[in-house]
DNA sequence: TAATCCGTCTAGAATCCAGT
DNA sequence: ACTGGATTCTAGACGGATTA
């Protein structure tokens, strides 16, 4: 295959990019929605968020990738020490192969990459370097992390959903209004005044989970359902619907509501952040949908009371729910 | 066949600078 | 003093020759 010229001289990160984005196709099609991506909305470094919806895990990822093999037929991956800074984080490596992946992938975590990486020290800067060939048999160190292209979302856990589970999801896309994009919108922008919080955003985005957050230091994820409830003079009561089939509880999952004030176009000073596990206790049931009830405007949120705090401080309160246990 | 070493190139950051 | 463009700098990406 001689595309390689197509992307040689100006074009090689270009060629990262496209990388990425045939892991994350690749994972999403394998996978047929049991894995979604989350693209990070600020910080390099990790190129996005592999999460599994059958348990709620998170795998941090970073994509790597190489145009040509070397004359030997070898797959060199090159990373530079400073960038691996979350050992639980998993490398993606591979050849991109004109507009497909190599037929190998390697897949390892950072901490498994620094410890088998050729080690190397040029003109002050650390490079550790993975030597492997794309074939599954071989004998090398790097053997047993290599998996074929087309069992990649295995690797990371997921056998694909169920025949009746596939397209639920889509269902929910026409869920979310202009208001609920305007709330998604002043949820990133709290998050994103919290300055430990690293921010992902779903891709596609269909996910129950709306925002990612990460805490920089314990790299614990937290992630986000965002709900807006408007109300206005005339209604003060209002109700938040969550459909039943795809809501989806974890612990690291939670349901923000915020309170859209329509006369004055601008959100109520507080919001709500709950649990996702403990929504189905707190809401009614009704057919399709669970449903809570509030009071937006009101100074007092009924049985929601206690997890009602001020919106300014909603960055604050995710950033102590993912920080790391204080000695 | 794998590991090591190193040269070249680029994007983006930092800095400089001329024109207003 | 400010602005936007040009220039320089540098970390990192990439490729491949050489060694083990």
């Amino acid at each position: 295959m001689q595309t390689d010229a197509v992307w040689h001289r100006g074009q090689t990160l270009a060629a990262g990019q496209v990388a990425e984005f045939k892991v994350w196709s690749e994972l999403i099609r394998q996978s047929t929605g049991g894995l979604h991506i989350f693209l990070p909305l600020r910080d390099r470094g990790i190129d996005g968020v592999v999460h599994r919806l059958q348990d709620g895990f998170y795998a941090p990822v970073q994509v790597k990738a190489r145009t040509e093999l070397t004359p030997a037929g070898q797959v060199h991956i090159t990373v530079t020490e400073s960038s691996l800074a979350d050992d639980s984080a998993l490398v993606v490596a591979t050849l991109v192969d004109g507009d497909r992946l190599g037929s190998m992938v390697l897949v390892v975590d950072e901490a498994t990459f620094r410890r088998l990486a050729a080690h190397d020290l040029v003109a002050g800067r650390e490079y550790l370097t993975a030597a492997f060939e794309m074939r599954t048999n071989g004998r090398s160190r790097w053997a047993p992390y290599l998996v074929p292209r087309d069992r990649l979302a295995e690797r990371f856990g997921s056998t694909g959903l169920k025949a009746d589970e596939v397209g639920r999801d889509l269902e929910r896309v026409s869920d979310r209004g202009v208001i609920g994009f305007l709330g998604e919108a002043e949820v990133i922008r709290r998050l994103a005044e919290a300055e430990s919080l690293r921010l992902f955003r779903p891709f596609p985005d269909l996910e129950t989970v709306e925002v990612l957050a990460q805490h920089a230091g314990s790299k614990r994820f937290l992630g986000l359902q965002v709900k807006t409830s408007g109300w206005d003079a005339t209604t003060v009561e209002n109700r938040v619907h969550l459909r039943r089939s795809s809501f989806r509880p974890a612990p690291s999952t939670y349901v923000s509501v915020l309170g859209w004030d329509r006369d004055r176009s601008s959100f109520a000073d507080s919001c709500l952040l709950i649990p996702s596990l403990e929504v189905p206790e707190l809401a009614r049931v009704e057919g399709e949908w669970m449903v809570l009830e509030l009071e937006p405007g009101a100074e007092h949120h009924r049985r929601l009371e206690q997890y009602r705090l001020p919106l300014v401080s909603l960055g604050r309160a995710v950033e102590r729910l993912v920080q790391p246990p204080s000695p």
